[in-house]
DNA sequence: AATCTTTGTAATCGGTGCTTACATTCACAA
DNA sequence: TTGTGAATGTAAGCACCGATTACAAAGATT
């Protein structure tokens, strides 16, 4: 189109040379990146811990992969693909630690379980809370598409809400109505990481080094506000 | 119209027509806005409101009053002081829902009035989420100044704070440790709206006509959940 | 070996926050 | 009334950003 059509050939090289292609022999840095994909998200993923999701930008995960700004376009789409590939590896280490930390819970005692539960999701919720907010932000991650891909692995909303069907069907909770339990206990959980993610422990007077025990301590308060007998009305 | 004519007609300009100061006769446009912060403020709001926090653009804001590029930076020395003042006038209309209907709750009965507090907190927050989204987010908005600065008007936070506190000296709550309660209540509502805001309803199978209902069915869990007479342990 | 596809670069576009130099107007004092 | 300084607007420009396009290099396939 507007391109000055660039010289052919010309044989000499009067002033521009012609992007390296000399060097090489020793220097090492091929043309092919090799795994630029998997850089750029690793990239993106330690500016997202920096700073937070505002503080990816294409062009420093390329300028730290040591490649130009134009390249990460030939893997991600847009500046939203690369951040729907970092939550989603956000996620899958989210999973990860849940799952592990759900191996140790007693096996026949659903609120049990929905507790350790509970409590491992605000740990890893509060160690990285920037990573968290990617995932939590429907925006970036599509937690029902990353359900129905994977379906081996549980997902994990369904794994919270199936725990809860099951204390609610072993008769552990007095509450008539399931699904207000469901999600009354997510909105728990989800704003108490929250709140220490947008930074709002320290008007409640919550330091750092409490805030996991405090974790701990709603979790459970919770969960004895909602155990008892399965009864239609149970308002003492 | 301001100031009649002063600028002598001119016929023509040489080569630098010196900007414009031709016109103002019937243009009416004064070279000085008049109020142009409150309009950026006003045009900013809207931005919020049609696209979140991360649609407001200083410029934009000043395409929308009328006004060059560089105009706003004479009333925000940055786009977050822009934000700021955003953030303060969200504020502002959202203590003023919240104590109108607070007006309305029952005098003598704290538990009634924080379920009164914690619905109003609910429906303004996802009749105008991200207005909602800007306050809760400290980055703009920081709380405590604003509770120290308009003392007389009571803070919201301070105030579900108050309620519950009122609850527990009456002995409406079982809980032993008010501070839980507080904050797990605090947590529970904020993660609601965050829900909302996040995007998560439509996961929960919760659409936009029964989400105010949840909303209301889900404080009255969290109620029925901590009260009770207060024994140390009253597990009936 | 020749060719097609993939994946890099370079240059460019429009948008942004923010700064600087300058123009205009306001408010107040002489 | 008339200056004059402060307040508040414009114009131009910087660096950065996301994204696109034309082109170059390397790999893969036949």
């Amino acid at each position: 189109m507007r391109r000055p059509a660039k010289s052919p050939p010309a044989g000499g090289r009067p002033a521009k040379p012609r992007p390296a292609v000399a060097a090489r022999v020793l220097a090492a840095k091929p043309y092919h990146h090799g795994d630029l994909r998997r850089v750029l998200i690793d990239a993106a993923m330690q500016l997202v811990g920096e700073g937070g999701p505002a503080a990816v930008s294409v062009r420093e995960a390329a300028r730290r992969a040591g490649v130009s700004p134009g390249a990460p376009f030939r893997h991600f789409p847009s500046r939203d693909a690369l951040m729907n590939a970092v939550a989603e590896e956000a996620q899958r280490r989210f999973r990860a630690e849940i799952e592990a930390a759900l191996a140790d819970a007693p096996p026949g005692d659903p609120l049990g379980r929905f507790r350790c539960l509970g409590v491992a999701y605000l740990r890893w919720a509060m160690k990285n809370p920037t990573h968290f907010e990617i995932i939590s932000s429907r925006r970036f991650f599509d937690h029902d598409r990353s359900a129905g891909v994977s379906g081996d692995n549980a997902e994990l909303i369904g794994l919270t809400e199936r725990t809860l069907a099951e204390a609610f069907s072993a008769g552990q909770l007095r509450a008539r109505d399931l699904k207000q339990v469901q999600i009354a206990g997510r909105a728990l959980v989800y704003g108490f990481a929250r709140m220490h993610i947008d930074g709002h422990m320290p008007r409640w007077g919550v330091g750092e080094a409490e805030v996991e025990q405090m974790a701990a301590d709603v979790v459970d308060l919770f969960i004895a506000g909602i155990a008892g007998p399965a009864v239609p009305s149970a308002k003492a």
